[in-house]
DNA sequence: GAGTGTTGACTGACCAGTCAGTTTAGAATG
DNA sequence: CATTCTAAACTGACTGGTCAGTCAACACTC
């Protein structure tokens, strides 16, 4: 949540991304609708003409900065996913890769149902959806192929498995987030969520 | 979406209860963020002025209608379920009592996560993760211990299998919301969601 | 005629987007 | 290697519209 130092010389891409971060850092916190430009622009150590001048409006610049978290949180998972010797651990360290942490989780997934609200209300936002779904539900089925193959999990279609999987885990997040404490149940739901999708996916004993 | 003739005398219990519903109509389509109060008091054939008369502000507006149409839902839910004959029936009942129809659906689950939404981020909100959570869970959690009961599911922790059961509806929602075709997708995410359910809670085949 | 309900005009704050102008990077020129 | 020149990057004051909340007046009751 704090500037940066706004010196000398950054390369336009810099700025675009920072921009885009600093956008996410502040509307995930405060909510989209409940962000000023006047905020973000603070927030990245730059005037609101310059927000305007690189995304044409608050919804493109919006529309801008999901598309980056989400592709930047994959590729995050994806790393995870990268480093696993024994495949059938493959579900487990996907279900840690995204309960990764109780800050970063509340701000991605709220930041996430602001998505959805623009998604089914702006125009401009209809390929949003379908992007999500192609990325999420994507890896969540290329993770239980592997757990197929492996012989630890047992499905019969592996793309309705990966909508399952996503329910559990999105829904489980949904609760989640309405918990007064959920600094402190964050491990709970987390664990909840992990047996859960095992049952679902039919994992061995 | 159609305005009430607005003409002699009704009760005030009435009149806020046509507030609340044209508050949840118009809300739940565009968007609590999106909506002037202005809107909602042509909505209910009355002045912007009475809606404030009858509720200090927009906020407390908002989440009076959010508990109307919660326990109105929970209500027609319960009432479903008072019919049952055959107890194995009880969550298939519930999940055809849930996902009762594509514009209904939008309709409320776009308005619970603009709940969300505020409940995060909106002091007064407080208290509405707790209730919706009461609400649904211990619906969830009776037609659980129902099948249970009648030996037709298999579950260690009926309050943990509630959770789970939300996940897997809740998120299903979700999905489903950001698909392009939300109207014709409608039965096929209920029957996977039906079955999901199922498998989650162990069903006997 | 006192209290509850209802109106609609009004106000003040807020905020997305505009624009005229300034700065900077670096290419072109001498 | 200085000195123009130019386009992109950048600023901040401004505008026009929007909208939550106020209030004085009016209208039903009982």
């Amino acid at each position: 949540m704090s500037s940066s130092p706004s010196s000398t010389s950054v390369s336009p891409v810099e700025r675009r991304r920072a921009i885009l971060r600093a956008a996410y850092d502040v509307m995930a916190q405060e909510g989209v609708h409940r962000t000023p430009l006047d905020r973000v622009a603070a927030e990245a150590g730059v005037s609101k003409g310059l927000l305007l001048y690189h995304f044409h409006s608050k919804d493109a610049l919006v529309l801008a900065a999901m598309e980056w978290v989400l592709n930047a949180t994959a590729a995050r998972i994806r790393k995870a996913l990268a480093d696993i010797v024994n495949p059938a651990d493959a579900i487990s360290v996907v279900i840690d890769a995204v309960w990764i942490g109780p800050e970063a989780n509340r701000d991605f997934f709220r930041f996430y149902l602001d998505g959805v609200e623009h998604q089914t209300r702006s125009p401009g936002f209809d390929d949003l959806g379908q992007t999500a779904t192609v990325i999420i539900n994507g890896l969540y089925q290329e993770v239980i192929e592997t757990g197929v193959n492996a012989g630890v999990l047992d499905v019969a279609d592996p793309v309705s498995a990966a909508v399952d999987m996503r329910a559990l885990i999105e829904g489980s997040f949904l609760q989640w987030l309405q918990t007064d404490d959920w600094q402190n149940n964050h491990a709970s739901f987390r664990e909840r969520c992990r047996s859960a999708v095992l049952v679902q996916l039919r994992s061995a004993p």
